[in-house]
DNA sequence: CTGAAAGCGCTTACAG
DNA sequence: CTGAAAGCGCTTACAG
């Protein structure tokens, strides 16, 4: 049992803080009189005509300073980079997107990014585009494909100039909605013949056959299933019941569980397993989450893993191989999918020049390991 | 050794891709004379006045119909709702942000969220957040104080109405800036008697204190780290040192890592550390993957984890009590952080009315739980 | 290399 | 409950 020792406390501490909000025009000079007569809320942040006027040149050469500072001459340049510092002045983007149509901005809408893979993924992929100068508005969408829709809508009103899909198992009309808006959109962690338009994945019926297939070499032949049921986790399931029935498995055990995946929901999904299935000798668990849970509850009941029942995982918590050597895992690369989905991004809204009818159609398989310590 | 099994695969596809741009225009009707003349880039989407003419009201009705649809008309209401749907039109919200000065984006700055506990905190953030209508500005910043600072400028490019930042080791700049900029601030994952104004976090310095005395209790005398040397890890490092100075122990050995931390950074540093001081009976992890990957040496040098040597991590990784009981950790409540900071930012965006100089200064200690299985 | 004018697509603040 | 006018803070496309 664990002995827990808190020195948990909450407090709830209120002072003083007063508004420091600075005043809007320092050195407003010249343009004082030129001040709009309607005062839309109180005193804004500065503006690109503040810092022109302090350095003595136009607001077109102030924006020139940001956005092509390669036409601006050296000295010019450099006085009104003195003015942006000194009066530490931050472009405006909501103004500079609406005005340009470049936002700058690209979505990535994932199902979660909590105790997942995805967050590898998502950090690369932020980090790639932000190297490039976007960012990422992320969108958490739960595992529900309506979901999804209603943020995209969401997602799409901040005129993304790409974005970043989960799956590929997407409603008719999220698929045209995208190719009217005609960005690039690269879809991750799956794969299909029919693309939106790039594509950045593996598949999860091989990697479901290929974990039968793992389990049939070893000898098992009462195989079952823990895991979800969202897309990607049926496509597992049926690679894997396929890959079975071709050995002549047909009655395949299977506990549904409900995301978010978790340790505690895999030791208590193994135990109505094998009461409902008792003969059962390898259980597929849809994460690697799931899969620490079965161990604990084999442990608890006394069973050999992997002698008496074979548990493999999905995802690869990197740990897994270090501290539960008994599980067999399916690694997937993660953080590759995020670095290529970026680049297939990048290099799109790059060649724009083009501004073409004809996009490369890129899809990447980034295929997917079965990891197995066959001795320790 | 792992057996690796691999069915990867990489192909590129190249097929073609028809520019599915919708025309931007349908039935513009009245409003083609209108038409400006100059056309800055090629057709742009649905603007607020084609659904205006389609719906037969004003622009403004439309946008009340997003934003204030309780001061319409049920009839024009449903009227212009059926034009929306039918022409598939998504307002504009940086042309919306800008002319409002609200632009729906809340800001959150941490250093990573691949293998972290900050991972989860952001994922309730932004639940939270997006329920209440904000969207997240994802922007990671590495474990620089610099690298930060110039992110925040981005970041405010994008006028946010809240930012959540990690940690409290701000330089005084961004401090500054912040202040000067007027929006709530939520600091996270640190305490501090001086936050910049609102805070979530908890005491490292603390934390490291009870791990010292978690170890002393249990007969260790000589206690050791390995962590990586960030403002946190400093003030984790300091508790602990400090708790085992009164108790006579002033020779602590250290290990310093590099971010990022990983299980394989843990088991190389173990060997080090050991090699420079053999004594060592205790070592306090600065993060659940060092402590995996510590006690992975440990076994390879056959050594009782505890009896021999005592391992304690940080971060409560789910998985660590079930796969590594040996193990102590340091658990921390990230969800009730990423919950808290966003209800923050949200009463002080909703209570705006009051417009005010003073604000609550509200902080709250989460707290923190040392975790040890003592039998098992 | 630099600038005056017009416009990006919304919303505010009045009116009625 | 609805609308005409003005403006949010930038950048584009010309000129020079």
């Amino acid at each position: 049992m664990p002995t827990a020792k808190s020195t948990a406390s909450t407090a709830d501490k209120t002072g003083s803080h007063a508004g420091t909000r600075a005043d809007a025009n320092p050195d407003a000079g010249v343009e004082t009189a030129a001040r709009p007569k309607r005062t839309r809320g109180g005193p804004k942040g500065l503006r690109i005509t503040d810092v022109a006027a302090q350095a003595g040149v136009s607001p077109i050469t102030v924006s020139r300073v940001f956005n092509s500072p390669e036409s601006v001459a050296p000295e010019t340049l450099e006085r009104v980079r003195q003015v942006v510092q000194k009066l530490g002045y931050v472009p405006n983007r909501l103004a500079g997107g609406l005005s340009s149509s470049r936002s700058r901005l690209v979505a990535a809408i994932v199902p979660t990014i909590a105790h997942s893979l995805f967050s590898e993924t998502i950090q690369v992929f932020s980090e790639t585009l932000s190297r490039a100068g976007y960012e990422v508005l992320l969108a958490l969408s739960g595992y529900s494909a309506s979901s999804e829709e209603s943020l995209l809508d969401t997602v799409l009103s901040r005129r993304p100039e790409g974005v970043l899909l989960t799956g590929v198992a997407h409603t008719d009309s999220l698929r045209e909605r995208l190719a009217n808006v005609g960005i690039p959109v690269v879809e991750t962690w799956d794969t299909t013949a029919t693309p939106i338009d790039m594509l950045v994945g593996f598949s999860h019926y091989e990697i479901g056959a290929a974990v039968a297939q793992h389990f049939l070499e070893r000898g098992a032949r009462r195989p079952a299933l823990i895991s979800a049921n969202d897309a990607r986790a049926l496509a597992r399931r049926a690679g894997f019941r396929e890959r079975l029935a071709q050995a002549g498995i047909v009655a395949v055990a299977e506990e549904i569980v409900a995301p978010p995946s978790s340790v505690a929901v895999g030791k208590r999904a193994l135990p109505d397993l094998l009461a409902r299935a008792p003969g059962t000798d390898a259980v597929f668990c849809g994460s690697d989450l799931l899969a620490i849970g079965a161990l604990g509850a084999a442990r608890q009941l006394a069973l050999d893993v992997p002698g008496q029942l074979k548990i493999c995982g999905f995802g690869d918590l990197e740990f897994a191989t270090e501290t539960a050597p008994q599980l067999t895992t399916v690694r997937v690369d993660g953080t590759r999918i995020g670095v290529s989905a970026a680049r297939f991004l990048l290099d799109r809204l790059n060649g724009e020049s083009a501004r073409g009818e004809h996009h490369e159609h890129r899809v990447i398989d980034v295929g997917f390991t079965v990891l197995a310590r066959e001795s320790t």
